[in-house]
DNA sequence: TAATTATATATACGCTGTAAATATGTCAAG
DNA sequence: CTTGACATATTTACAGCGTATATATAATTA
């Protein structure tokens, strides 16, 4: 029926990027084997010519997205790298909404993840951690990306959308049995509340944490 | 067939009890409707009488989950009341290793869960925080914790099996490539790592940053 | 005892990932 | 130029999934 019918038309590239395209804009959920085939003008079975299974296929998005980060100069200064690195990590992860969880709950050992994690750690060992502590601190900060990120993506940081959800929920959480989150969800609607800033601030922390620990040895 | 055909037998706390009991055991990926009723002695519609659906279901085993953890005492000492959180948490997620990834990725309201989450915010407040001040820091904790232990689930970081794991992935590593990587692998292989320091080590520099935050004002 | 309600069942639908067999286009060697 | 090998796309099929719908039966209420 196509032009092209049994002709090379297809590439694990190809199949990744519309996969991702497809999951930017639907989600995760509905991405499915015949419905990405279709995307590409092919039936299902097609793709695992250049994919070995669903499975591998996420793995391979995923890897794009690691590929996105801004990983660290080896050999600059730490602070300004780490802070760099996890700007990135944020801005991809938001830019897809249904990598973090994925990346916080599996092993991954793609191209990209390894290139990222080499960086990250001999950025830290050039500037004076050790390997345990660099791994520590990576974790750590890595942590803290993904636990505020996913966080973010599932509730609105967004100060107006913040506000909408709190007054949304407050009927949901009763002033009697929940005295202090309802008051929280109180303040919230009255206060401004900013996912940027509070992600700055809680890097700065750790990022804080780690001076001082590193320094006092 | 069953001595009890049309009997009263089920309720949604045995559903959602024995559903933990099977996820427990083998995962989450394999537990499905089917799987469940027959482990309960009857057929997959009748759990809809008393689950809405299957999200609901695993909503309800996630409040379950959650009313395992050790909630702050109000009035109490803060950094011990969330140390003592912490820990609790990760024992309950390391004994329900299918919870993790699910309460980091959905939004979950139910008892156990706001009823935890007042007890935090009020312990923090009833100790000087702000409320914008106490909800930062219970999102920081919980992306500690959360954030380590869905690593350490899926990583092995005991130090017996965290040697072995490196050691395998170790030929997959290029030393050429990523040479930071290597090292820090062969020196994980040779050291020692353990789990349960690094997380309350990572805590430590949490709560540090937040008592140096809090006086500071 | 009769009517109502709660609960369990049977059946069915559209969806999923993918194994297996088949057909067709491309390319290298004779 | 032909032929054979190979890569790729298709077709068909299967077992499993969540759950909508209709029905049957046991327990409770009137």
């Amino acid at each position: 029926m196509n032009q092209s019918q049994k002709t090379r038309s297809l590439s694990t590239q190809k199949v990744v990027s519309k996969a991702i395209k497809l999951a930017d804009k639907d989600g995760i959920d509905t991405l499915s084997m015949r419905r990405l085939a279709a995307a590409l003008g092919v039936t299902a079975m097609s793709l695992y010519n250049h994919v070995e299974s669903k499975d591998e296929l996420i793995d391979l998005m995923l890897d794009e997205v690691v590929a996105g980060f801004d990983s660290p100069k080896i050999g600059g200064d730490w602070e300004v790298e780490m802070r760099r690195r996890a700007h990135s990590m944020r801005r991809a992860l938001l830019r897809h909404r249904w990598a973090c969880g994925l990346l916080m709950s599996r092993i991954v050992i793609g191209e990209a993840i390894l290139r990222d994690i080499n960086a990250t750690v001999g950025c830290l060992v050039s500037a004076g951690f050790s390997y345990a502590q660099a791994d520590w601190a990576r974790n750590a900060l890595d942590c803290h990306v993904y636990g505020y990120t996913i966080q973010e993506l599932n509730y609105p940081v967004d100060p107006g959308e913040y506000k909408a959800a709190a007054a949304q929920y407050l009927p949901m959480i009763s002033k009697t049995d929940y005295p202090f989150m309802h008051e929280a969800a109180v303040q919230i609607i009255d206060n401004k509340y900013d996912g940027v800033t509070q992600f700055y601030f809680g890097l700065g922390l750790i990022l804080d944490g780690l001076k001082r620990w590193v320094s006092e040895i």
